[in-house]
DNA sequence: ACGTAAATAT
DNA sequence: GATATTTACG
């Protein structure tokens, strides 16, 4: 729509070369007279060339008819025929426009609304002259969104929404005075919606580059500078790798000085038992570095504070961090998922070791598996039930293919959110692919799983079977990396968070584990049902996958990546 | 450029 | 309400 003459396209790189663009025309929407005059008075002192409308209607009947062009429209919000808000989104409709708006009200929503429907400002009445003189900004920015500041990409109006003043380094001021919302200097509330960088979600693989860098680096050289050079994936910036970095160096913080006694000293033996010498010793803190029992989140199987990894076969392990505990206790989880903090990050990420050099015990303490807390624990827990009395393998294959699998195929995946399958990590809630994945045999490692198994867990046991190399998953393009745009959906087993995952230790140690899933009968028998679940193994992820229901698969608000 | 902490998004 | 990620800033 608004088509600019040659002269008007001076204006405009007049005013890229910061002089001030003079007669740009503004429309001027306010229900109320004396606003409306002051508005006009002021921009008239800026050398606007304001004209101004009492509702919405006209000003929108004025900008169809086009008979006059228009550079920016100001729109007061709360007017009586048709309010700010519906103008704006008709003039999204219809034309090309930056429209600027006005409100009494600071609310955050209302503000929110605003940028929302794509407005470029929001200005707070009363408005200073001040930042009145400077919307030009917006018609420059609107026009030329590469000139200044940096515009995202995207489609939508929002997306080129802009703070009203012009250099982000000045104006840059703080953010974090934004609390206050109480207008200081009398300046009107900007919303400074300043285009985040889209959200960069870590994946496993990202994750995995993340430490093999690390790793390579060593913990405390380890800057992100260095580390984005050697991940060599573009979409990461040296932020992105700040940030994670910064979060990781927490986790390792905490995991390190807390760790539960009982934990340490189990996974000590354990370790000292049978380790082949691939899990590090933290030098720095005298104990083992293999994750923790406790609180924390993530589980590294071989970093130590000191940073580097004492073998090449594990370089890509692995820390393991869900949110499974927040106080210790499981109980939370074994209830409804959180809707809304399911998304599958990196660090949520199961451990994609080299399972072969885990000892088994760490395994199990380790590998905090899913809760199956429904009825699909309740199935499997039935299944096994079922096990230990003595069904044959293939009573077990079939049942458990029809009851748990079910019948349809889902031909839903997306390739690219396979992953789960093929990267080797923990399977997360719902997922049972991995409960199948291959035909490796889990051999010793199930005497000490079957207790758990049975409490509540079934994807562990696929974790461990998964055979699929992590060195492979690290390998893998990034070209599934996930940079998630806020509007964009996520991918449906991205966006599984884990945490529902639940650490062995507590069932193991007959904590509140027992009692919060409760074992149904009794105690099974060990060895038989560790024959069973042998026969189980060796399924093969085909066969049962490709039996899988979506619904089965993914959780209730799991989002589906629209193709 | 780095690390920490606040702000925001999910 | 908790976490994850981005942004501000010393």
């Amino acid at each position: 729509m608004a088509t600019m003459g040659g002269d008007r396209r001076q204006m405009m790189v007049n005013a890229a070369e910061d002089k001030f663009p003079e007669g740009l025309r503004v429309l001027v929407v306010d229900d109320d007279r004396v606003c409306l005059k002051v508005l006009e008075a002021l921009l008239r002192r800026w050398k606007y060339q304001p004209t101004t409308v009492m509702d919405a209607k006209t000003a929108l009947r004025m900008l169809m008819a086009g008979k006059q062009q228009f550079d920016l429209v100001i729109t007061d919000v709360c007017m009586p025929d048709m309010d700010g808000f519906k103008l704006l989104e008709l003039i999204r409709l219809e034309m090309d426009l930056p429209v600027i708006m006005l409100s009494l009200d600071c609310d955050k929503k209302v503000v929110m609304k605003g940028i929302d429907h794509g407005a470029s400002d929001f200005m707070v009445k009363p408005v200073c002259a001040h930042e009145l003189k400077n919307i030009w900004q917006h018609v420059q920015r609107w026009r030329n969104p590469k000139a200044i500041g940096h515009i995202s990409d995207h489609d939508s109006d929002v997306q080129r929404v802009q703070p009203a003043t012009a250099d982000k380094s000045k104006y840059s001021g703080n953010k974090r005075n934004v609390g206050d919302d109480s207008n200081e200097n009398n300046e009107s509330t900007h919303i400074s919606s300043t285009h985040r960088k889209p959200r960069v979600t870590w994946t496993i693989e990202l994750h995995n580059k993340f430490l093999e860098a690390i790793n390579q680096i060593g913990l405390d050289r380890a800057v992100p500078k260095k580390v984005l050079e050697l991940m060599n994936v573009d979409c990461l910036s040296r932020e992105n790798i700040a940030s994670h970095l910064q979060k990781y160096r927490l986790y390792l913080k905490r995991v390190n000085s807390n760790p539960s006694s009982d934990a340490y000293e189990r996974r000590n033996s354990s370790y000292n038992m049978n380790n082949k010498g691939n899990l590090m010793h933290n030098h720095e803190h005298g104990r083992w570095s293999v994750s923790s029992g406790d609180t924390s989140s993530w589980s590294t199987n071989n970093y130590g504070a000191t940073g580097h990894v004492a073998s090449p076969m594990n370089i890509q392990s692995n820390f393991y961090m869900g949110s499974y505990l927040h106080d210790g206790r499981m109980s939370r989880y074994v209830g409804k998922q959180p809707s809304d903090a399911r998304r599958f990050t990196g660090f949520g990420d199961p451990p994609v070791s080299l399972y072969n050099n885990i000892p088994n015990e760490i395994m199990l303490d380790e590998f905090p598996s899913c809760n199956y807390s429904n009825s699909y624990a309740d199935l499997m827990r039935g299944k096994l039930m079922e096990i230990s009395k003595g069904k044959t393998p293939s009573n077990l294959q079939s049942s458990f293919a029809n009851r748990i699998v079910g019948g349809g195929r889902s031909s839903l995946v997306p390739p690219q959110e396979s992953y789960a399958m093929s990267t080797g990590r923990l399977p997360l809630q719902n997922e049972m692919t991995p409960f199948i994945s291959n035909t490796t045999s889990m051999g010793g490692i199930i005497e000490q799983m079957a207790p758990f198994n049975m409490a509540s867990n079934t994807s562990s046991v696929g974790t461990m079977l998964n055979g699929s190399s992590t060195l492979d998953a690290s390998r893998t393009s990034m070209k599934d990396t996930h940079v998630v745009n806020s509007e964009r959906t996520t991918s449906m087993l991205h966006n599984l968070q884990p945490d529902d995952f639940v650490p062995l230790t507590q069932l193991l140690d007959g904590g509140d584990g027992a009692s919060i899933v409760p074992m149904q009968e009794g105690t099974l028998e060990q060895q038989p049902l560790n024959d069973q679940l042998n026969e189980i193994n060796a399924l093969s992820m085909d066969d049962m996958f490709s039996n899988m229901h979506m619904e089965d698969f993914t959780g209730d608000d799991a989002i589906v990546e629209e193709a």
